[in-house]
DNA sequence: CGCAAAAATGTAAACGTTTACATTTTGAAA
DNA sequence: TTTCAAAATGTAAACGTTTACATTTTTGCG
C-alpha cells in the first residue's frame, strides 16, 4: 500500500535562508558533486571550473552545513572534553593547552565541566556520543576511573591525570617532581620536611605522596606519618594545615605542600602566626601557579606545564582517531621543574632562631640560595 | 539521461555498527516514526506500545545520532563560546556557570578561547556557524566589538564583558562597584588615592577607570592624573605600578587597582621595598579572585560573581535562541560587593608614621576597620 | 451494531552533504 | 581521422533523523 502524496509543502523559511551546496552548483553552472569536490579540495577538478564554483560559493556567502556533513562522512571533527568540579587556573589551562592543538587540526571541543560524581559524568559522556570523534576525560579522583571504563566503547578515550590498564592516559610527573623537592630541599639541610596531602582519592595527590614518602624514607627522621597534615587542594585546608605544622613537637624546619594553593594557605598562617618564612620555616608547593611568584616570599615550587599536558593528550587523541588500528595504546607522562624562589633556605640553628630572631632575619640575604630564578 | 545503477555496496561496517532508529522499529515491530514518537515523548502513544520501544532501544543500546537529528530539525542543541586570550580563573568561572546552565537546559557548549586578535575571532564564529544555535562572544577589548558586529548574522549572539548598540550584552557593574569601593576608602579618609589601570581598550578595565575619575573629581585632590599608574591586568605589571607609587611625591595614602591581580602584584611590590600594608598604605583591588583572602595582608576588594554572568549570558542567549521574535534585546548589568578585609585602614599621619613606625603599626590593631568580613 | 470522531500508527519526503559509479570530455597516439 | 585511456564531471544513493499527511484502529454514543 504505498502511497503517493501529493506535493508537499515546503518547509517555511524566513526571509534569507542560507545557501545550499545545491544553491552553489546552480549559480556555478555545476553538478553539487563537483562543488563538493572543489570546496574539500582533493579531487581533480579544472582549475576554471574551481575558480568558477568558488566564486559562486562566496558571494552566496555559502558555508557548509555541517550537521549534514558530519552524517555523510560519519565524523564531527569535534572532540569532547569531560572536566570534574575543578576551578582555577588548572582548569583553564588543560582547556587553552586542547584548544590550541585542536584548532590547528581544525577540530573543536566540546567542553562539559562541573562533575562531581561518576554518574554524572557518565550521562555527559552518553550525551556526547555521536557528537565527537574523541573523547579526553580528566578524572583525577581515582575511584572514577573504572566507572567510566565501562562504557565509552568503541569511542577513544585518552585520560587525563589518572590512568587505567591498557587506556590512553597523559599524566603529570608528580612522583619525579615530589622526589626531586625532596632531594632540593635535602640539599639545603632539611630533614623534618612535613607534608601537606591533596585529596585523598586524586590520582596526582596520591603521586606526590608516594614521592614524599619515598624520600623520607631514605633520611633518619622518626614519626613519618606524624609530619603528614590532610588537606584538600585549597589554600582553606593549606591554611589549617599551617596551623597544625606549627604547634607540632619537635616543629619541622620545611613544609612541602602538595600544591600551590595550600602553600598559599601556609603561607597566610605562618603569616597570621608569625611564623617566618623562611627564616624559621621553609614552604613549598607544586604546580607554580602565576601568583606563585607574588607571593610573600616567593614560592619555591615545581612547574608544570599545564598546557603542555592539554597538548599532548589531544596529539594523542588524534592519533587514535584517525587510525584506531594502527594506534598503540600509550601512557606519557609530562616532566615538572623546580623553580627555586624565596621561599626556603637552609634550616637555622633553633637556639638562634628563638633567642635572636633579628639575627636570623638579616641571615637571609647573605645565606638565602635564590639568586634570581633557576629552573 | 537516468541512470540506474546497480546495487550500491554498502559502506563497509567493521564490527558492531552502531544501531538505528530503523534496527529499533524492527526489533519492536513498529514504523521509525513511532520510535521517534516515543523517544522524544510528544505525541501520543499508545502505554503498551511505548514501553516495547523503550525495551528494544535498551537492548540494543541506541542513542539517536544528533548529526542526523540537528539536520532534521535544524538545530544543534549547542551554543558556542568565543573567549579572548584569557587566562585564569575569570576565564573558567565563565564557562562553569554557561556550562551549568545550559546542562540544565540540555545543550552543550562548544568552547574557543584564545583569540588575540579580532580576524582570528572571525574566523572562528565562521567555522561555528552550523554547529552551534547561539553565541556566547566575550570580547572586553572595545576595538573587537564593532568587527563583531559585521558577522555572525542571523545567529543569535550574547555579548559578554563589552556592548554595543542594539545588542544582547552581560556586562558588569564595573562603574558602580568603582565607585562604591572610592565611597568606602573616602569614608575612611583617604583622599590622595592613586589608581592602577587596566589594559587601554578593555572595556571592563575603562569603566572601573571612569568610576574612580568620577570619585576623585568630587574631592579636593588635585593633580588627578598624576596618580593613575598604567597596568594590563597582570601581577606584574601592578608590582610596576607599585615601584612607581611608592616613589611618587606627595605619596598618595592608598592604591585602588583595577583588579585583583594588579593588586596581589601592588602589595608584592611594597613589600619588596618595606611599606607596610595597611599601616603606610592601604590596597584594594576588584574582583575578588580566590587568593584574594590569602595574601598578606587580606585584600579588600569588589567581589564579582563571574559564574553569575556566565548564567545570564546563556539565560539571554536561550531566550533569544527559543523565539527570535518575541525577543528583545537586553543589556544587563551583574552588580559587585564590598569585601572589606585587612588591607586598609583609616590614613596615618605623615610625620608620626615617618618618624615612629612602630606606633603606627601598633596602631593597626585598634584602629583597624575591619573585624571578619562584610559584604 | 453502526458510525463518526479521536487516537494511534505508518509512509515516505525532507534536511544538506559525500561519494561510488556512470558518463562525458579531452587530448595524445596511431 | 579514429581510438582509447585519462581526466573531468554528473547522477543519485546513502547518512539517520523528524514530521506532514495518510491510513488504520479504537472509542464513544445513538
Amino acid at each position: 500500500m504505498p502511497i503517493r502524496p501529493t506535493a508537499r509543502k515546503t518547509r517555511s523559511r524566513t526571509r534569507t535562508a542560507a545557501a545550499t551546496i545545491h544553491d552553489v552548483a546552480k549559480r556555478a553552472g555545476v553538478s553539487v558533486a563537483t562543488v563538493s569536490r572543489v570546496l574539500n579540495g582533493k579531487e581533480l577538478v579544472r582549475e576554471e571550473t574551481s575558480r568558477s564554483v568558488r566564486a559562486a560559493a562566496e558571494s552566496l556567502r555559502y558555508v557548509p552545513n555541517v550537521a549534514a556533513r558530519s552524517l555523510s562522512i560519519r565524523r564531527s571533527q569535534t572532540i569532547g572534553i569531560v572536566l570534574p568540579d575543578v576551578h582555577g587556573e588548572f582548569f583553564s589551562e588543560v582547556i587553552r593547552g586542547i584548544d590550541l592543538a585542536a584548532r590547528a587540526e581544525g577540530y573543536h571541543i566540546l567542553v562539559s565541566g562541573s562533575h562531581s560524581d561518576p554518574v554524572q559524568m557518565l550521562e555527559v559522556v552518553d550525551t556526547m556520543r555521536g557528537r565527537v570523534d574523541g573523547l579526553v576525560v580528566m578524572a583525577p579522583d581515582v575511584t572514577l576511573a573504572p566507572l567510566e571504563e565501562l562504557r565509552a566503547r568503541d569511542m577513544p578515550v585518552v585520560l587525563l591525570n589518572s590512568s587505567g590498564p591498557n587506556r590512553d592516559a597523559i599524566t603529570i610527573d608528580n612522583y619525579g617532581g615530589a622526589r626531586a623537592m625532596m632531594r632540593h630541599l635535602h640539599g639545603l639541610g632539611h630533614t623534618r620536611i612535613a607534608f601537606v596531602r591533596g585529596p585523598q582519592h586524586n590520582a596526582d595527590a596520591r603521586e606526590r605522596l608516594r614521592g614524599y614518602r619515598h624520600a623520607m624514607r631514605g633520611m633518619a627522621a622518626a614519626s613519618l606519618r606524624a609530619l603528614e597534615c590532610s588537606g584538600d587542594f585549597t589554600e582553606e585546608s593549606g591554611f589549617a594545615a599551617g596551623r597544625r605544622v606549627a604547634v607540632a613537637a619537635p616543629r619541622p624546619t620545611a613544609v612541602f605542600a602538595a600544591n600551590d594553593s595550600m602553600a598559599v594557605g601556609v603561607l597566610a598562617s605562618f603569616a597570621a602566626a608569625g611564623i617566618k618564612v623562611p627564616e624559621v620555616m621553609s614552604v613549598v608547593g607544586f604546580d607554580d601557579i602565576p601568583i606563585a611568584r607574588y607571593v610573600a616570599p616567593p614560592l619555591t615550587t615545581m612547574r608544570v606545564d599545564i598546557a603542555e599536558v592539554g597538548r599532548r593528550a589531544f596529539a594523542l587523541l588524534l592519533d587514535a582517531i584517525t587510525d584506531p588500528n594502527a594506534h598503540v595504546t600509550r601512557h606519557d607522562r609530562v616532566g615538572t621543574a623546580l623553580v627555586v624562589r624565596g621561599s626556603c633556605m637552609a634550616p637555622q640553628p633553633v637556639t638562634e632562631l628563638s633567642t635572636q630572631p633579628h639575627r636570623a632575619a638579616r641571615g637571609r640575604k647573605s645565606g638565602s640560595p635564590n639568586k634570581g630564578e633557576a629552573s
